[in-house]
DNA sequence: GGGCATTGGTTGACGTGTCAATCATCAGCG
DNA sequence: CGCTGATGATTGACACGTCAACCAATGCCC
């Protein structure tokens, strides 16, 4: 059957556009601007934020990546790149033996502790100021039935 | 001085954070399958939509790559990946003889064809479908105002 | 017309993300 | 105890993006 496509009307296109060029501007800049300020990438700060706001700055390996929603493969790449640079380590896990610990460093704590307030700084200038408190939260809403959505939909 | 940072309060945080989460899930299912139903990446679809959209599927190089935003650089390494699967090619340029044409060859107008209509489902099924035209709408209206913002910003 | 900054575009190195395969350990069950 | 399948995690190959350096034509000005 194969009917004519069903594209998105003029209206929609134009707000899906804009959307999809606003995020990718924002968090073109945002990522660059960390990457400037405090020589981290945005992976590196999502690991660290998360690690970071667990008690002892050490969780299990698994653990962290559905703290971050990612795949383990990613979570593993990534762990190994900021073991390298010194901002976390591996520790074995004493009651399961395939297990790891991952552990902030100093190093790392540094790093974030560094990195958190310029962030947030831009994160203001670049969004949060652009739009008022009421869009603001709108967009927070609009973002969570979305969410919402996607989780019901397959794949 | 140093004064404490100044954090998003908890309403701020929580639309940043949904935000976020949406846009990268969003993003994150939309290009996997673009990936799986045309065996084709995000970025193989921007530069052809691109491309398709201009008369006789032929740009200048960098005219092509700031009707996408992108980086010259950027641009050049996927159009090399992209000429060596035959989406597009490379063609000389008379009156400039640094200057090159990009093609889009038979094969990328299939391919793309095949695939945009598949896109758009996803999108609709993912996003557009999840909330009402007045919150789409407001949603284009916000991401505007954003971008408008952030080029008034520097860096 | 000879120098020289500008423009158009490529390249290489490196960090990042995905997918599929792999490996070691563990839990359950006969 | 000894399989067997599930779980926790790593690996390798490859696509992608960024940055900085580079190269080759071009335009311009003396």
């Amino acid at each position: 059957m194969n009917a004519t496509p069903h594209w998105l009307d003029p209206e929609q296109k134009a707000a899906w556009d804009s959307f999809i060029r606003m995020q990718e501007t924002l968090i073109g800049r945002l990522s660059r601007r960390l990457q400037a300020d405090s020589r981290m990438s945005a992976a590196d700060f999502v690991v660290l934020a998360g690690l970071t706001e667990s008690e002892g700055g050490r969780m299990r390996f698994l653990d962290l990546t559905k703290r971050v929603e990612w795949e383990k493969s990613r979570m593993s790449h990534q762990i190994g790149r900021m073991a390298k640079r010194g901002l976390v380590t591996r520790e074995e896990c004493p009651d399961d033996g395939r297990g790891a610990y991952i552990v902030v460093t100093p190093e790392g704590y540094r790093a974030i502790e560094e990195a958190a307030p310029l962030h947030v700084e831009h994160v203001r200038r670049l969004f949060v100021e652009a739009i008022t408190q009421e869009e603001l939260d709108t967009l927070g809403r609009i973002s969570a039935r979305v969410l919402a959505h996607m989780e019901r939909q397959p794949d």
